[in-house]
DNA sequence: ACACAAAGTTCGCGTC
DNA sequence: GACGCGAACTTTGTGT
């Protein structure tokens, strides 16, 4: 537990060119987890910007970009309970008369 | 269960008219629960239109919004965790040098 | 504007008693918004509790809820648009042999 | 406009192996958005999951997850607005008596 | 078209 | 061990 709950600094006198010093060799696993972090979700931003650029493409071939997704969101569950849903969605339209 | 999982129906002779008759009471249920939280999303959206009247008086009163929602949002939470978050926040970044 | 971006305070002396003194009237005025805005999300959290519970019932009463929701958001679509969705996502599926 | 919004089908033969002929050469190229799509986002969903290591990881390690989330975010955002916002933060909390 | 805000969905947590 | 609760993230809609 590097900082734990009921840490209390001894002093102040911490500056920022002294980060290593606090809490030992914490401060290095910390600045590890968060540099890390930070270029995975750079990665991960990008590949949205990839999607992002398809389906700008899709659109612009004249495809309802919505419905692309929703074709997507299908493909994605299990078959059977894709078919259960929508039929449970047509016994429930008819019973309000929908 | 008025619409179990493995129902058939027995027929597709409903039409929109004859909504109660399919499963029985059940359609008078449904139709309950569907108006009943429509009408409860219908206040709840005129609340969510009522606190952005208002940050847009507050906006236009020279306050910066988004630092109003921050001191909300402390408000919500437990003064002690409040006050545990904050403090870790600085050793973290002194640790890492910000 | 009361506490423009240049704003430097004078001095640090305030203390949580004095409140109403910082930036004069604006503390009112500001104090004012958040309560307000407090009120209201207390309000639109009582409505959500509410819906859930209608849901729950309904889970009870063996209705599927995700279904139930599905009803919800086409009954506040335009009927048409809803149409035509349904009708693109059908070409779409066969397009692609779903 | 290889399925405009007016489209109307001349038929309801196509079955699902003909996939291919649903609007010529269209359903190649949705297929193609589709399929790129769906392998961007399982990329994305892996470092998603690297990301959820690397927290979990640090949590083991003592470390507050919630806390290094904020650091991330106030690193991603400009210095100067991450220092105007906290000093505004402190000037409405000192307003209302925080 | 971009960014912000709202909604829905999903994941982890505490409880029973 | 499962269920419900709450928080976090993702996506959708809106307003500039």
């Amino acid at each position: 537990m590097p900082f734990p709950k009921n840490h209390e600094d001894e002093n102040g006198q911490f500056t920022s060119d002294e980060g290593a010093a606090v809490g030992g060799i914490a401060a290095d696993r910390l600045r590890s987890y968060i540099e890390r972090t930070e270029r995975l979700e750079e990665e991960r931003k990008a590949l949205s910007g990839d999607i992002k650029d398809i389906m700008t493409e899709a659109k612009s071939a004249g495809f309802n970009v919505k419905v692309i997704r929703q074709i997507i969101n299908i493909r994605k569950r299990e078959p059977a309970d894709v078919e259960e849903q929508e039929t449970l969605l047509d016994i429930y339209r008819r019973a309000i008369g929908m």
